[in-house]
DNA sequence: TGAGATAAATGAACGTCATTCATTTATTGG
DNA sequence: CCAATAAATGAATGACGTTCATTTATCTCA
């Protein structure tokens, strides 16, 4: 029998449902709906959801935009990488707990962009014991920065609770007229320059 | 009818629950039966599952130590809370999806901690316009760093794709004899040294 | 051409969950 | 002491992921 879809549609459809019905409408039922095929015949193509949802993880990494490391210089690279990787999982973040804890053994994607992005460190004049490290720490800010992206404009809103957390009601005031102005894309900033200007030192030949 | 437990035991057996069985073993089924009551009973003190997480939530940030910011120096103060804060939660990572976007308001202990960190930042000398920011960005690394101390020890073995990948499967040979090492903690310390290192260069006047 | 072998799809069935609801039971305040 | 209220019960519901025996189509090769 002709298979309807092998992996390649499955992570196309399942991309297509994320994005209009989000994570929770990702079902292996409304799945293999928008296939027009019945939820037991995914498990032909992929062993379990949680295997759909690494093909999917692949696709998104090939996504990320780490073209700079082969151009420009170091900073502005790292700059571009993070901006392009935050902007793509901030609206995948379920997807994040499974990225961080899975192998890259066979996530050809991924070990791609990580060889690009340890290039770009080695030509930059960092030590080789450092690159690894460096590129983790950067990918935990990344990660964490993503959820971040997410959070409601109020979140920091003290409501009855202000009078009791003076100092931190009158610094998330300080940050703008609206009365609720929560600066994920201002912190972002602000902890990757730092980031990049910490690790950056270590560079030993500074190109 | 005397209630058999308020929000207060229900959150204790959770955390135990937690504890022993991790989150997958979080049902509310299990969590009824840990407190000798019927599922449906939890209802009356807690409105939903996500409920109870909130609640598990607000435990474990009043469990976060940030003594230091009354007493170290600024750095000081934030390498210890950054270490605690990740340490409680990389036992917990299923919740970080939780508070990286819930709101503050009504969250007592979540506050606390804001405003102790927030003192400690002005003591140290921080513009007020810079705090927020500086602590958005300290969280959202700190909650990667927290994801990725769950990671195992072979997350960067490149398999049979070595090859393709040189310059990166060198990188990570380079961290040390054992085949596969994984530098979460090493990593930690260095990212964080950085973010301290960068966002520390704010103070104007620095005490 | 035709007979396996194989790959893929089906539909029914399971087990696990969170959650709801009508009802019963205990406690407390006036 | 009664009425109001708070809490617990057990049955039921509806998603959901997954399994499995069976059927159906396609491919291979003699």
């Amino acid at each position: 029998m002709a298979a309807v879809l092998g992996q390649d549609g499955i992570t196309a459809a399942a991309l297509e449902l994320i994005s209009k019905k989000g994570y929770d409408g990702l079902t292996m039922a409304a799945l293999a709906r928008s296939l027009g095929v019945a939820p037991s015949a995914l498990y032909n193509h992929v062993s379990s959801k949680d295997d759909v949802l690494k093909l999917v993880e692949e696709d998104l990494m090939s996504k990320v935009d780490f073209g700079g490391f082969s151009t420009l210089p170091w900073e502005e690279s790292v700059r571009q990488w993070a901006y392009s990787y935050r902007g793509i999982f901030a609206r995948h973040t379920p997807l994040i707990s499974v990225i961080a804890v899975l192998p890259v053994t066979d996530a050809p994607q991924t070990l791609a962009m990580y060889e690009a992005v340890t290039e770009g460190f080695l030509r930059a004049g960092f030590p080789e014991k450092q690159i690894i490290p460096s590129i983790v720490a950067l990918e935990a800010y990344i990660f964490g920065a993503a959820f971040d992206a997410n959070a409601p404009a109020d979140i920091f809103d003290s409501g009855r609770l202000a009078d009791s957390t003076p100092h931190f009601t009158s610094a998330v005031r300080s940050l703008g007229p609206e009365r609720n102005n929560y600066p994920s894309d201002l912190a972002f900033n602000m902890g990757l320059d730092a980031l990049i200007t910490g690790l950056g030192a270590l560079r030993t030949q500074p190109k």
